[in-house]
DNA sequence: ATTTCACTGTTCCATTTGGAACTTGCTTTC
DNA sequence: GAAAGCAAGTTCCAAATGGAACAGTGAAAT
């Protein structure tokens, strides 16, 4: 795997639609984590394509819209779960959802319901049609996304990436010892 | 695929390590958007450790690190192929630049070598020693969120991903073409 | 040759973000 | 059952972010 940025190449050399970035190549063929990469990249063109249209079409931003979708598929979720599942801090979600009660998009919460210190979040009827109208959009885009494997290559990649998931726990929030030793540390030298 | 979250279930009934966020298993065995959910969830853990860890250790920000990183795959690159390659925005890279060669990291930009707008960045030595000291981490990290694939797993991921990304040219920046028509506007609602 | 044009990188500024401290209410312990 | 502990959600504020307008430079067009 020493010179392998042939597969673009070639197209590259007949159609010359990209002034020929390869940084690109050098990142999915050379690079030391070939799997982050890629990941990383998808992800980034799935996310930025559809969260603008969200943002440009509803005016929700995308921890909004983030707070939305985790509802309609655990409705009644709190916002500690759905910042466990998102990634996003419990802070930037609790304006999230301050700004989306707001908007009527989710019901309004009663301050004890029953009483508990968590709070359980219900989309609005406006929430679920929100929901209804954009879904598909998601959808579309990842079978798109997709549209390059076969049925069987399809399920064979949604099963590795099951196995890796499930497995997350032993390796999620922790770094491999040997990083964690023996460091240079530039840290003091901050520049600004 | 409409009752499907056992694989986990039986695991937490025991262990109960988790205060049960079943909203996970909602979001991984109950969503239309399986694979994307997946990449997102992955890439998150994954860049979350890391990038914390050169944080703390280097006071490096995430774009910082990603334009090093970059360099060392593509040396001479510019910050326009970073930004590609990235998805960070050029003002973004541009500061991070600036202050990666305040810090010695990055080689000095002649204002003119040659004549060409475009700006050819190199690593120092310095960045070189760093990117050395640093890598073996993404690597490592990399590699423990694999363990649980065989060889020929990895392999087989890898090469549905690589197609994936390589047909990415013919979904990326656009949207199904049924996701922009006939859609409520809730923008005008902004309430804030 | 001069005028457009195209595009890279920078600056400006309003918005967004997220760490840290704080509030509150349940839960556990003695 | 009071006291200490803990965890969810909120507020505060400094820092980071990214859109937009700008500047500068090479290429293209006439």
């Amino acid at each position: 795997m020493s010179d392998p940025q042939t597969a673009r190449d070639e197209k590259r050399g007949a159609m010359e639609t990209d002034p020929g970035p390869d940084m690109l190549d050098a990142k999915l063929w050379d690079n030391p984590c070939p799997f982050t990469f890629r990941i990383n990249y998808l992800a980034l063109l799935y996310n930025t394509t559809l969260y603008t249209w969200v943002h440009d079409t509803y005016g929700l931003k995308r921890p909004e819209y983030v707070v939305l979708y985790s509802l309609a598929l655990a409705d009644g979720g709190s916002a500690r779960d759905i910042s466990r599942t998102s990634g996003f801090p419990k802070n930037t979600l609790s304006r999230a959802i301050k700004r989306l009660e707001l908007m009527g998009l989710i019901d309004a919460r009663d301050k004890a319901p029953g009483g508990s210190r968590t709070q359980a979040l219900h989309l609005s009827e406006k929430g679920w049609a929100l929901i209804h109208e954009t879904r598909p959009a998601f959808e579309a885009q990842e079978q798109r996304m997709l549209t390059s494997l076969s049925d069987g290559e399809r399920q064979m990649l949604f099963e590795l990436l099951s196995k890796v998931v499930l497995d997350a726990e032993s390796w999620a929030d922790s770094l491999p010892p040997q990083a964690v030793t023996g460091n240079i540390h530039y840290k003091e030298g901050k520049a600004q």
